[in-house]
DNA sequence: TGCCCTATTATGTATATACTTATTTGTCGC
DNA sequence: GCGACAAATAAGTATATACATAATAGGGCA
């Protein structure tokens, strides 16, 4: 309406309209011809706004439905998942790395499952400890298909963590948290009780269709992944 | 170049690039204009294309500076948070609810520190518990600002959770993931043995500036909270 | 050498226009 | 009333153009 609506502009009389219920939820709300006109800017300027909306869950589009307001607003938080060592200097501590076990094995099933549906086979299984100050941080327990880290690439002093990151060309995966009590094992390397809770960060990563690894990171107890909204 | 690049082949074709190591790690890559030129579209289309791999981290691009492919791909792992009863009843289950206290009291220090950094006020204490086919699924302790919530608001039979995300206007917060056993109440609630590993969720909402609620979600022992990259 | 100012540059954004595509809505025939 | 088909519609995308903005690079000056 008045001089230069950016898309953000737009963006935000939206949202106030969203929150002051001048657009009801579930409710249709004016189309971007429409919007364009009267807040005087281009129906590309209204896109953007609204599909930033969309993305964030606030709104929800459809080709010729129009766009409503969402009924039961998904919030959606990113996280950000860096290199364990740079999570580690970027909270101000020094970083510190212990390679604790390398070697070949059969998977327990729940993870073989993962890799290949039918027989079991052996995989590369690497234990590491990632420090903090000299002070166990996390624990990274791994599991890699052979193809895609040989034997000859060691994890004596650079980390799986970092090693696949800038050798491996991601395409896909999925990440859960759970909360687990430390096992007899667990507890020793990261110098807490056994069965202290314990944060787990499971990841599993696949290149074009294929798995390539399944990584559990218990973090020491106290540990806290924060995110803003 | 040949017909039709729209911006998601655009992105295809960078994404490739950098997987196949044709702009290596923290090399600066050729300029929209010029990728617009070779790929045969507009510049706005390369533009859609690049800021899409910068969100998810992928990229690095600053005015001026150019654009380079970022050195450590910082993973952007969005989790969608909805409704506690959505997510109950999208995996499947029969959502139940039980108010279990409501009351005005004193907030331990590390609450009222977020909400007033001055003299500790009362505020609106809500503890329930959310029930998945009436199995204990997650214990929701919350904290409300009493000029947000009037205590002519119940929370007896729709839970705050709820009431929230539909009456307040959201605009900023945390979200924090913790690992944590359960004392003595959460066991009784959650129907499981004091000390067992929770997955707790703590959520600080805030809309204009102003603290709003503040709520930690235990999750009941096994909960698995996943997304996919 | 060291500092400030300016010109340059690549991205960021706005705009009008045009065409595409998914969906819905309405209509016709049964 | 019902089902198939056609018309209408609103978002999605592509494009050329223009201007804004941030940040670097380079030059002049002390």
């Amino acid at each position: 309406m008045q001089g230069m609506m950016g898309w953000q502009d737009v963006r935000d009389e939206a949202l106030r309209r969203i929150r002051a219920r001048a657009w009801q939820p579930g409710e249709r709300i004016p189309d971007e011809a429409d919007l364009a006109a009267e807040l005087g800017c281009a129906r590309a300027t209204v896109n953007r706004a609204l599909r930033d909306l969309a993305e964030t869950g606030l709104l929800e589009r459809r080709r010729k439905g129009g766009t409503r307001v969402a009924l039961n607003p998904v919030r959606k938080a990113t996280f950000e998942i860096p290199v364990i060592r740079l999570a580690i200097e970027t909270a101000g501590h020094r970083p510190g790395y212990r390679l604790l076990s390398d070697g070949l094995a059969l998977p327990p099933d729940a993870i073989a499952a993962d890799f290949a549906p039918g027989a079991p086979v052996p995989l590369r299984h690497v234990l590491a400890l990632h420090l903090a100050d000299d002070r166990p941080y996390c624990l990274e327990d791994r599991w890699l298909s052979p193809d895609s880290a040989p034997p000859s690439v060691s994890f004596a002093t650079l980390s799986a963590n970092e090693w696949l990151v800038q050798n491996i060309a991601f395409s896909g995966g999925t990440l859960a948290f759970r909360a687990a009590p430390a096992d007899a094992e667990q507890a020793r390397s990261l110098e807490c009780a056994q069965g202290d809770p314990l944060l787990v960060l499971e990841r599993m990563t696949q290149a074009s269709g294929a798995p390539i690894t399944r990584v559990s990171l218990y973090h020491a107890p106290g540990h806290r992944l924060e995110t803003t909204l």
